[in-house]
DNA sequence: AAATTATTTGCAACAAAGTTGCATAGTTGC
DNA sequence: GCAACTATGCAACTTTGTTGCAAATAATTT
């Protein structure tokens, strides 16, 4: 039997592992994005810390996930859409990051409004970050 | 003789150091935002690494500075525009990050858009990153 | 202007985060 | 199932960030 996550695996030609088929469960799991230490947490002692690190420059690579940066030098990672290929990516929807339990939440259905920027300036990506509180921590 | 430098340190209540004095000259000559290493790099061996954190901590607190997300984990610090005072920033501007020289740059003329979040969601603040090709890159 | 007080700095030691090379183990294609 | 390839784990290392404390420097008082 072909699980969900085995097709994505394959479908970026990538060899199906253990490690690659539970982070990317980790991420299913979780509707929020991970840091690398959350990753490393939930993990357990099942693999590396280099494997994670690993892992998660293949999968960005691959466009599986896309990073969020946050202003607590701690990157995290989320899950791509489908939409996304390698090199290109479309994830051009808002992220939460609530100040209360530290989640970062994906909001898909806001979409970063324009911006006109000065003469001389070329865009090829928009990030849009909105600290507060999210709708669990009210 | 009073300096620009000397007054701004004074008026946030900070005594009036080397160190301090060096690190608000780099800011003030270099237009765009520093990340903690190049600081270090450009004040060569004149101060200890430890000094550097602790000053930019200090001026983070005064709300002398402000930092800049990257989604290369490496914190990015810009001087805060007069308006902004301890413990509330008025940095409602676009961040530009060139991804050919790397350098960020703050467009203080581009302001952060509107968005409307879902229900349940209670924004405090945000930020927008645009990356692209900045006007000396071009 | 000297002395006292308060603050800042540098050092050392440490903790955490991230990287690299290489042998071993696991996966894929045939 | 075997050969070729790829991923993993380990060890060693580099880089980045933190903390406590004594010495140095700046501000304050008289």
């Amino acid at each position: 039997m072909e699980t969900q996550i085995d097709n994505l695996l394959k479908r970026n030609q990538l060899s199906v592992t253990g490690s690659r088929k539970k982070i990317l469960e980790l991420f299913l799991a979780s509707r929020g994005a991970l840091a690398h230490g959350d990753i490393e947490k939930k993990t357990g002692e099942k693999f590396d810390r280099v494997t994670v690190y690993r892992t998660l420059q293949v999968f960005l690579e691959k466009g599986i996930i896309h990073t969020i940066p946050t202003a607590d030098n701690s990157i995290r990672y989320a899950l791509c859409k489908d939409e996304c290929s390698e090199g290109h990516h479309h994830d051009n929807h808002v992220h939460f990051i609530c100040t209360t339990c530290g989640n970062t939440t994906c909001l898909a259905d806001v979409t970063i409004p324009e911006v006109k920027l000065p003469v001389g300036f070329k865009a090829t990506e928009f990030q849009m970050l909105v600290n507060g509180v999210c709708m669990e921590c009210q």
